[in-house]
DNA sequence: GATAAGATCATCT
DNA sequence: GATGATCTTATCA
């Protein structure tokens, strides 16, 4: 076994959407809040990509919003949505090419996270980590925990509430781990 | 179980 | 002025 306690690099990010997407299934989001660590295993994710992607944000244009996709990857976008949730990205592939990971759902203790906007409540992630380096072990980052996941356990589906993007809404490009509703959701405890 | 509507605001036209 | 990479609550069955 090797140092896993370390964040996952530039170079990681840096590679193609779809394959950074299907593999950051299983590994760590890993918050720094008030001198500890919370954890949680990533379950599903969705890979946006590029100018013609009409999902994507960034197939608007680059404006002051979209700016930090078309920067270098491993840094966060993170934005408001429906004026209560924010939802968390991580920049992808090259400068000048705009693309990221959304992150959907996680794990904490075995208690299933699931949909954007509940796991930033949850981590308390807000636009105030826009564009922050997440290569680095500061306040938010990736790990690989060693966790082996193998290509049949991860589901490719259709992305969720992109429906006005045509035939951009069908591409099979959110990643899900199998099985992953079936732990306790963090409704049933509440 | 399913479906519908309301909350609420940064961003862009 | 319109919209949205969401979530919660209400209502119906």
């Amino acid at each position: 076994m090797g140092i896993h306690r370390k964040a996952l690099s530039k170079a990681y990010f840096s590679r193609p959407t779809v394959q950074v997407a299907r593999s950051l299934v299983g590994k760590y989001l890993v918050r720094s809040l008030d001198g500890r660590e919370v954890a949680g295993r990533i379950i599903e994710v969705e890979a946006y990509i590029g100018p013609g992607d009409k999902a994507c944000h960034a197939s608007k244009g680059r404006t002051k919003r979209t700016e930090v996709m078309f920067g270098p990857s491993g840094r966060a976008y993170v934005y408001l949505i429906y004026g209560m949730y924010h939802c968390l990205n991580v920049v992808t592939e090259r400068e000048e090419f705009p693309a990221a990971v959304l992150i959907r759902a996680i794990e904490v203790d075995g208690v299933l996270i699931d949909g954007p906007g509940r796991l930033c409540r949850a981590l308390q992630i807000d636009r105030s980590l826009n564009r922050i380096d997440l290569t680095i072990q500061e306040s938010l980052w990736f790990e690989d925990r060693g966790g082996r996941i193998s290509k049949g356990q991860v589901a490719a589906l259709p992305r969720i509430g992109v429906d006005y993007a045509g035939v951009w809404a069908k591409k099979p490009w959110r990643f899900r781990l199998h099985r992953a509703g079936n732990v306790r959701s963090r409704r049933d405890k509440e």
